[in-house]
DNA sequence: ATGTATATTGCAAATGATTTGCAATAGCAA
DNA sequence: TTGCTATTGCAAATCATTTGCAATATACAT
């Protein structure tokens, strides 16, 4: 099933976590994004702008680490100024993820499709591993900053 | 070759860099840590242990991201709390890598071998791409966290 | 060697994302 | 509605990293 405000108050009740505004408030922003990675910042500023919502800056933080927790959004810590967090589109049933290139010198960063590395969580999960994501990353010098 | 002081040297000459004390020290303890990645303060602590090396911690900022530019080191930004850099073993000749699985419950990091990203690597560099370097993150519960 | 130009340093202060303490508030179960 | 306590808002604290600037050291030409 595809995620929605819906989906995430029945797992924050499943857990025992209260369901509040603030915590409303960052699930209705990232549902709305779900094409793309969003900062902190970025959620709270948006937070702002809408009338029907609210959520102070330290709870979107707050919030953010208890949706990683849950399983419900995915965060990224490849881009080094600040952390990055996505929705789950299909909790549950598929891991999300994402490659990225970062270029050394203009900083670009750019995500490129193709995933080599299920066939190692495949692996681990044979371990015992749980509720594996992947993230790869290449840097180096994209072809402009190259030449 | 395997890299050495020396060989940082000839590289920071050819590229008209010049050769500090800040810079020959970082480069001291990169090449006797090849094993591992360390933290600009790791890098700053062993310095200041060393009664024959010297050097400002904005100055080992400052000499890392030197040496990342210019490809001496590998810079690693998985690690969320601070970056940690590693030495480039063979310098010019092959492309050091290390994968790492981190559990989003107990922050252990554990690395692990095997590589499938080449292929990828190989195809941008028909894009113009260069000096490309890569990184696996999995995350998720580590076994004992799983349970 | 000596002088010169400027890249690099050390120091201290600034930055900026993230975290934290704490009192006030709001969910939720009874 | 009441009571318990998880969660919030606010402000201050943290902590890695960056930056401005004057002092210094390096590389190169004389």
């Amino acid at each position: 099933m595809k995620i929605t405000v819906d989906t995430i108050i029945e797992i924050l009740q499943q857990k025992s976590l209260r369901v509040t505004k603030s915590r409303l408030s960052v699930a209705t922003i990232l549902i709305n994004c779900h094409e793309s990675y969003l900062t902190p910042e970025e959620v709270f500023k948006k937070i702002s702008k809408d009338a029907l919502l609210g959520c102070d800056q330290a709870s979107v933080y707050r919030t953010l680490a208890t949706f990683e927790k849950i399983g419900v959004v995915h965060k990224s810590d490849f881009h080094k100024d600040a952390a990055r967090y996505k929705i789950n589109e299909r909790f549950g049933e598929k891991k999300s993820h994402k490659h990225f290139f970062k270029c050394i010198e203009c900083s670009t960063v750019e995500p490129f499709s193709d995933c080599f590395i299920s066939k190692k969580e495949k692996e681990l999960e044979d371990f015992g591993y749980k509720n594996l994501k992947h993230h790869i990353e290449i840097t180096g010098l994209c072809p402009s900053c190259a030449m």
